[in-house]
RNA sequence: GGGCCCGUAGCUUAGCCAGGUGGAGCGCUCGGCUGAUAACCGAGAGGUCCUGCGUUCAAAUCGCAGCGGGCCCA
């Protein structure tokens, strides 16, 4: 019978949103042990991917575990709602390429596209997420765009306010000149990109002579201020040579021969030698006349740690344009000149250069430059460059007024912070995470866009001070406006309070970068500050578990927003899970065209086996290396389970076993050995998986799962009950192997459910619902299971593993004498190495017997060798030769025919051993085992098996016999005859003797293939619904087979 | 350039923390089984344990350096 999972998965889904499956079970555990997770907002934009889907089902994973453990969860799905990605998707639908479209179009209707986008991509996803199994509070979700969100965030920046972390000041951003807004280092994508690579001289104020510097920005040299060189690197003024005329320059010393290479000098002579420490020049700015603002200021040379030896080992500074420049800048107290407006075209203040768009301005400057010979050198370079994540425009680092937090102040009860949390894995939190709040610096949380939480900030334009607006109430009461419809822009844009002064107080116009949104999640989620019971109840989150690229996302904003709030860590537990990557390593990504989408995978294999798959096939921190091999390896463990669980059905109800009877008082069923070996392997199981989970290692409970029901269930356990299933009689044995089996898989049910929760669902409502319907409604209302002590045994689990080699040691055994299982063997001799063996063989010999279909089991005492082992006379010429010289080939000869059990004895004695032709000594001898000849031999980790394969009369007419049972069941199964039905059979086997053979059996061979009659001749017609002829061991066979 | 993680058979991986004959699964070859059967079982072939150096009697495992991949940063 084949697993169809999609039916499966539909039907289960189905069934759960009928019986309100998920309200349910939260609401039963309403007085257990509270337990809040929050669940990492994914971004509503497109679908979901393979990431996002294995993050979901790890969290649908432990939380399930969690429930069935008695935990009371809180767990609203999220939504990330704002930002910049929706509006850029939203101005592509409409066609709009700058902010002037949007302004032109109005910013109401485009917040309107933008909501009704993030809330149709919403619903989309939601599907998906679903269909994957996952149980979160999707009815409920958090959404950032709900009012009470946006007040939570509002609340949080007035906590901000108050302790005097909020802070607006004018900063080097990451710029997108496109969408006119500063954008977070997290949103900047780097890659390789070809820029003009240009030295460039600098003339000095009062001497002919120039200092050297290098960019690849030209465009910054409008803004030029300063000149950066190293402390403590030598510095050199040199009078160099070029087409007959000569200059002098200074750069560092190290990379002067580069640099007049570059130069195309021919001839150099170093005139002085300084440390950069000691350099005191003023220089005159190259473009000085293009762009006047520049007279104005003065030039020097300043010195820096951050100077490397690269280059000229002088480094152009534009405090307006770049991150390190700018803080020299303000050690220096230097004009931050910044003539580049927005949207990235110079502005009066650059002079000639004005309009000019600054990517363009790179190749004026540059001939600008080289008009008054001042380019050194140029060319081309490729080099990393960022752009924005979003429209893939180059950015641009532009010094503007921004909004800050200022979470360097807190950076060091930060890292305290986080040592009181619990890290999975440890180093994620104690390396990883500390590391990057090492480096971690002040928030900037303003951008100048439209779709987002608008800053609550309102500034008086007379005597401009501020004041922060911590709830929708507050707004209203400062702005007197009792109406307020939607706290997003442009509705706050036009609100206005009065301040103090009696000036009216505008809002700014940003709005928060979208991290912010996601960062107060966990107090949001829970309705605060409109709510604070439930947040005294609930806060901080017991667990929280996201990618590894959250590090200095959400693990960190959530951190910093929540440090600034309540001056505590929002949540106690986090696991870091990896990414996933194709089969080569390499990030899924659509321009490599790599991507596997979940929907495929569910589509071809169904989502239990992608969440089995991407639970199993990795530790959770360990990044994902997806293949569709695995998948289908894991879609066969499932239908290995569901062949295990469909397998006794029909022989259950054929007997109408009930197991309510039993399940009180199994000690009224004579439970044989292997029975309580599978029951003791399901405890250990039970007992693996609790301690994998405790450490969130799904990889491992899964692992242990899959390995028991392939190895222990199915390729063990039932081979070894089958028999006693098809006993006819209402047998105690038999009912012992039911009830052994309905416990088992009563219970791998709940122990799948969690991970597998929809077959786990189909299985236990036939199994066990479907008996008793005082049972609860679903598996997932189910307590976790707990391990029995009283089923318990190592030293029966240690036996069966050891009988389990001792089966495969002597199917290879068989094999070497090409004897198949079907044909019984004489005995199996076992040379155990061990007493725990011998114990083994002892305890389980009918399972041994059973399993190598063996007449008979002969074990020996550990340690001793075989007595019917032949011992073989090796001579040792080398030995031998120089003692008996000519005599030498005689003692040979006697050697190989003597009686080799009677030379080593007397050799091992006495130290000699005498022939006819001489005495030897043990060291012209050596033995080798030899085997009767019907035997093989196969060893194990323990000790050493033979088979003896000796035919008699009785095993070849069990052995035809059963060759005959065999094609006749096979021929029934062609007739797709009922397992009950009863048949009439003839079979002919020309070949008298075995004829003979089988007839012998005839009683057996009916019994087992359900004959009325049978006719067995080696001469005889035949008839039946299904003839058919076969050879078995070279003796033809013609069956007919016929109903009845 | 820096931080963290990963690198074992053709593929996916266990073993590494606590050093002592490298185990699985898939695939391949050969065989077996046949009342789970478009299933299942056994055997065989297949390994520079990324490379190099070091520590050690002994290194896949510990240390250092490098190479390749991932995430994050510069």
């Amino acid at each position: 019978m084949q697993y169809d999972a999609k039916v499966i998965e539909q039907n289960i889904q189905k069934f759960w949103d009928e019986i309100d499956a998920y309200s349910r079970v939260r609401e039963l555990r309403k007085k257990g042990k509270k337990f809040f997770f929050v669940d990492g907002p994914p971004y509503t934009t497109g679908r979901i991917h393979l990431g996002t889907a294995w993050n979901k089902i790890i969290k649908d994973s432990i939380l399930r575990y969690r429930s069935m453990n008695g935990h009371h969860i809180l767990d609203r799905a999220g939504w990330d709602m704002h930002g910049l990605p929706i509006e850029v998707k939203v101005e592509g639908v409409l066609g709009f390429t700058s902010k002037k479209d949007i302004e032109k179009y109005g910013i109401g209707n485009f917040v309107d596209k933008c909501k009704e986008f993030a809330l149709s991509h919403r619903d989309e996803m939601t599907v998906q997420f679903r269909n994957l199994g996952v149980w979160l509070n999707w009815k409920d979700p958090y959404m950032t765009l709900r009012d009470e969100y946006i007040e939570a965030a509002w609340w949080t920046l007035k906590q901000a306010h108050k302790k005097n972390l909020l802070e607006k000041g004018l900063r080097v951003v990451n710029w997108c000149p496109r969408c006119e807004t500063a954008i977070a280092d997290s949103e900047v994508e780097y890659w390789d990109e070809t820029d003009p690579s240009v030295y460039i001289k600098f003339p000095l104020k009062n001497e002919n002579t120039f200092i050297v510097i290098w960019t690849t920005t030209p465009w910054t040299i409008p803004a030029n201020i300063a000149v950066a060189v190293h402390p403590s690197f030598e510095y050199v003024k040199v009078k160099a040579t070029k087409d007959g005329q000569e200059e002098i320059l200074i750069m560092a010393a190290q990379l002067m021969e580069n640099v007049l290479k570059q130069g195309r000098y021919k001839e150099y002579e170093v005139l002085e030698t300084m440390l950069g420490e000691d350099i005191s020049i003023e220089y005159l700015h190259p473009l000085a006349d293009k762009v006047p603002k520049q007279k104005e200021f003065p030039h020097n040379v300043y010195i820096a740690d951050f100077v490397t030896a690269e280059n000229t080992g002088c480094v152009h500074i534009a405090p307006g344009h770049g991150m390190d420049d700018f803080e020299l800048g303000m050690m220096h107290k230097l004009p931050i000149f910044c003539p580049v407006g927005p949207d990235g075209r110079y502005t009066d203040e650059a002079g000639e250069y004005k309009g000019m768009h600054v990517r363009e301005a790179n190749k004026v400057v540059i001939d600008d430059l080289v008009e008054k010979d001042l380019l050194l050198a140029g060319g081309e370079i490729s080099h990393r460059y960022g752009h924005c994540w979003r429209c893939k425009t180059p950015i641009i680092y532009l010094a503007t007024e921004q909004w800050f937090l200022r979470v360097m102040q807190l950076k060091e009860k930060m890292l305290e912070e986080i040592k009181e949390i619990k890290w999975y894995p440890e180093w994620a939190g104690s390396a990883r995470f500390a590391d990057w709040i090492e480096g971690s610096r002040d928030w900037c949380i303003s951008r100048q866009r439209y779709w987002g939480i608008p800053i609550p900030v309102w500034v008086c334009e007379f005597c401009g001070d501020m004041e922060v607006m911590g709830t929708r109430d507050e707004l209203r009461s400062r702005s007197g406006i009792s109406e307020l419809a939607d706290l997003h822009r442009p509705n706050v844009d036009n609100i206005h309070i009065k301040c103090k002064c009696g000036g009216r107080m505008n809002r700014v116009p940003d709005v928060f970068d979208v991290w912010f949104d996601s960062a107060v999640a966990s107090w949001a989620t829970l309705n605060f500050p409109k709510d604070e019971k439930t947040f005294k109840e609930w806060w901080p989150a017991d667990f929280i578990t996201e990618g590894h690229d959250q590090t200095r996302g959400w693990f960190y904003s959530q951190l910093g927003a929540s440090m600034t709030a309540f001056d505590r860590a929002p949540y106690r537990s986090v696991l870091m899970h990896g990414f996933t990557l194709d089969l080569e390593g390499r990030k899924m990504s659509k321009s490599l065209g790599n991507v596997v989408s979940p929907e495929e995978v569910v589509s071809r294999y169904g989502a239990e086996s992608l969440r089995l798959y991407v639970l199993s096939q990795n530790a959770p921190w360990e990044d994902l290396k997806f293949s569709w091999d695995e998948i289908g390896n894991v879609y066969r463990m499932l239908n290995i389970l569901w062949n295990v669980y469909r397998f006794p059905l029909p022989y259950m109800i054929l007997d109408k076993f009930n197991p309510l009877e039993y399940l009180d008082s199994p000690g009224a069923l004579p439970l044989r050995l292997e029975d309580k070996w599978i029951l003791s392997r399901l405890q250990s199981l039970i007992k693996q998986v609790d301690a994998a989970m405790s450490e969130y290692s799904l990889h491992k409970a899964t692992r242990s799962i899959s390995g028991f029901v392939l190895e222990d269930l199915s390729r063990w356990y039932i081979q070894l009950i089958r028999p006693r299933t098809w006993r006819e009689a209402n047998d105690p044995d038999k009912l012992a192997a039911y009830y052994t089996l309905y416990e088992v898989l009563a219970t791998v049910t709940r122990i799948i459910a969690p991970f597998a929760p929809h077959i786990s669902e189909e299985m236990y409502q036939n199994l066990v619902r479907n008996i008793d319907p005082a049972s609860p409604a679903s598996v997932h209302m189910c307590d976790w299971v707990k391990p029995r002590d009283e089923f318990t045994s190592t030293e029966l689990e240690t036996s069966m593993d050891i009988i389990r080699e001792i089966v495969e040691a002597s199917s290879n055994a068989r094999q070497k004498l090409k004897r198949k299982l079907r044909w019984p063997v004489k005995r199996i001799v076992v040379a155990p190495k061990t007493d725990e063996v011998a114990l083994a063989v002892k305890s389980l010999e009918s399972v041994l017997k059973e399993q190598t279909n063996a007449k008979k089991i002969v074990l020996l005492t550990a340690g001793k060798p075989w007595e019917e082992l032949g011992v073989e006379v090796v001579p040792n010429p080398s030995a031998i030769g120089p003692v008996f010289k000519k005599e030498a080939g005689k003692i040979i000869a006697e050697l190989k025919t003597a009686d080799g059990k009677a030379l080593k004895g007397v050799l091992e004695e006495t130290g000699s051993f005498e022939l006819k032709a001489g005495t030897i000594t043990p060291d012209m001898v050596s033995f080798r085992d030899t085997i009767p000849p019907a035997v093989a031999h196969a060893d194990f980790s323990a000790g050493d098996v033979y088979v003896d394969t000796e035919l008699t009369r009785e095993i070849e007419s069990e052995g035809y016999a059963r060759e005959v049972i065999r094609r006749i069941q096979d021929m029934r199964k062609e007739l797709d005859l009922a397992v009950e039905e009863e048949i009439e059979a003839v079979v002919e086997i020309k070949d008298t003797r075995v004829a003979h053979l089988v007839y012998e059996l005839k009683g057996f061979i009916e019994g087992e293939v359900r004959a009325r009659s049978l006719m067995i001749d080696s001469d005889i017609r035949v008839e039946g619904d299904l003839i058919k002829d076969w050879e078995v061991e070279d003796v033809r066979i013609r069956i007919g087979v016929s109903r009845t």
